[in-house]
DNA sequence: AGACTATTTAGAAATTTCTCTAAATACAGG
DNA sequence: CCTGTATTTAGAGAAATTTCTAAATAGTCT
C-alpha cells in the first residue's frame, strides 16, 4: 500500500513480464509459469511479491487460482510519475 | 537506455526522494546530500544509478556538479504503464 | 604551485533479493 | 477416502544492493 513495494515489485523483468502477459487477461500461476523457465515456487514468489504490491489480484476457481491484472495500482504509479514530471506544485 | 535499470533506479526510496528533490529544479550533489542522513558517498553512488538510467542529467560548473531532473525517461516509463493498463494493443 | 572544497571511486560489511529443492496445503473427482 | 493436480511455504545458497570509511580526482582561488 505505499510507492515502495509498488516500485519494488515493478523493478524486477520477471515480474513486469508477468505483468505484460496478464495484459491480455487473466491467467492462472500454472499458465504464467508455463511462459518462464523457472520453477512453479519461484514464480509463485514472484506472484507474492505482486499480490502485495496490489499490482495483481487473484481469483480461486476450481483448484488453479487466476491471476488478473490491477489497473488502478497502474494508474497511481503513473500519477506519482506525472507529478514528477510536471513539476506541478500542487499534490500534498 | 532500457526500462530494466530505469525501474531498478525507481525502486529505491532514497533515489525516488532525490527526483522528487530535483522537480523544483537542479541541485548540486552536496546540496541534494544535505537533505539525507548519509554520507556524500553514498549519495554519489545513488546519483551514478540515476544517472546510467538517465532519469538525471549532470552540469558542471565551478567545481559543483548540478544534478538534473530528466523528464523524457519519466515519460517513457509513463508510456510503458500507460501501454499496460490501456491494453491498446497499438505499441510496437 | 598549494591549499581547500566538491565529488567520485574502491573496498568491505550487512542486508536483501532471487532461485532452487523438498515438503506442505488445498481442492476435485472417482 | 485416496489419488492426482495446482500452488504455496520453508529453508538454503548465490548474487545483487546499500551503506560506510578511506583514499583519489578534479577544479577553484589566492
Amino acid at each position: 500500500m505505499g510507492f515502495a513495494e509498488t516500485f519494488k515489485a515493478l523493478s524486477d523483468p520477471v515480474r513486469r513480464d508477468i505483468l505484460t502477459l496478464l495484459k491480455k487477461g487473466s491467467l492462472s500461476a500454472g499458465e504464467i509459469g508455463s511462459h518462464f523457465d523457472m520453477t512453479g515456487a519461484t514464480i509463485s514468489y514472484h506472484l507474492s511479491i505482486l499480490k502485495k504490491a496490489d499490482l495483481v489480484f487473484e481469483n480461486k476457481q476450481k483448484n488453479f487460482i487466476y491471476y488478473e491484472l490491477n489497473t488502478s495500482v497502474v494508474e497511481e504509479v503513473m500519477l506519482w510519475l506525472a507529478d514528477l514530471k510536471g513539476g506541478n506544485d500542487n499534490e500534498p
